[in-house]
DNA sequence: TAGATTGTTAATCGATTAACAATC
DNA sequence: TAGATTGTTAATCGATTAACAATC
């Protein structure tokens, strides 16, 4: 009898959770209302308060949120407590920019292996970590107990990566190859096709 | 009266145009029906006739669509047909990586200048591009004749950013910093917040 | 002609917005 | 108490799905 949540929900959760820190780290405030929120967010506070509601009640009528224990609540939600373990197959620029990438580990992610096929950089490190061969696919993914393997090769190699990680035994996918992988439904995956994004801005741009 | 599209109408159109491209360009394929494109991406062929529906008719009943002729129509319609040049700020992993991001250039996309206010690296070159003070924002935007400014420096100063571009003439931001810009609502934005998607991941992953 | 497939209208579904009682 | 703000129900809006006539 599980409620199924509309992902449109989930994709604004990880921005009250990106704002809430910010408010509590950067500002120390106590205590936030859903106008406040929504201001900050451009998001209207009935939306904010109806996504709220979808998870249990978080605040106090009349007051507002407790900015931390919302920010903490929000954060158990979307699974930021627990410690995801990562591996990038496909040490090319974008690759090793997320091996690099200083964001993450304030939100519980780790990057814990490097994988490529290209015999040149095998061996060497990025950011402190070896890049092993793609061959050694199910020992490094077993090994590093790894959870989410990211594939950053190109789009003709994905779907081949994906169901290698899979068979290895990784429990999600997020890909930034331009192209629709077929994997299991039991596996989540987040498609970051880049030039997508960009495509939707030449859109808007191209309409006066 | 111009018609309002719906944002999820704009956001598939780029995926219809990437598997249009891949259908012609590898496959040699002249036609596809609405069927065949749905199932290449697991979208139904009503929605995706719909979604086309809303630009005109691009396609002969009883037969389907003319896979060069659709790519080019939707190519059209998304501004692709264009030359988009960009200018990206903030040459660190991502900034880098994105310089020398090769799926820009089919899709008209050009990065032609870099800017940076580390020091250090003013003066270097990037995929042979050369590094610029972001002192000198409004001229390097002006010169290059720039449409596009990508923002790749960390949150904090991403605001100032923003403001300098579009005060320097840039037409759209595309934001890859963790926090929401305010810009006049004639510069179109995108953001690309990368631990969005990742946080997406986390919470379908939570979710036994 | 029979079969295939589009374009479009109607029906359904789901998400957002509005309203307001509860309560701090 | 009066003012503020949540949580939740009802109303609206918009997007998806279903159905089917048109036609290749």
């Amino acid at each position: 009898m599980k409620k199924i949540i509309s992902q449109a929900t989930i994709d604004r959760l990880p921005l009250y959770f990106r704002t809430l820190r910010l408010a509590a780290e950067s500002e120390d405030l106590q205590i936030i209302s859903s106008e406040e929120l929504g201001r900050r967010l451009d998001i209207t506070p009935e939306q904010i308060r109806k996504d709220l509601a979808t998870f249990g009640q978080f605040g106090r009528k009349g007051i507002g949120y407790d900015v931390r224990e919302l920010k903490d609540k929000i954060g158990n939600i979307l699974g930021l407590h627990k410690h995801w373990r990562l591996a990038i197959v496909g040490v090319g620029h974008l690759g090793g920019a997320l091996a690099n990438y200083v964001n993450f580990a304030p939100l519980g992610f780790s990057v814990v292996a490097l994988l490529d096929k290209n015999a040149e950089i095998i061996g060497s490190e990025v950011n402190g970590i070896k890049i092993d061969s793609a061959r050694r696919m199910k020992s490094v993914i077993r090994g590093n107990k790894v959870d989410i393997g990211v594939i950053t090769v190109p789009a003709s190699e994905a779907q081949n990566v994906a169901d290698k990680l899979i068979a290895a035994g990784v429990k999600g996918i997020w890909n930034f190859a331009p192209i629709k992988l077929s994997v299991p439904p039991t596996i989540p995956i987040v498609n970051e096709d880049l030039s997508i994004g960009l495509s939707a801005l030449s859109y808007h741009m191209t309409q006066d």
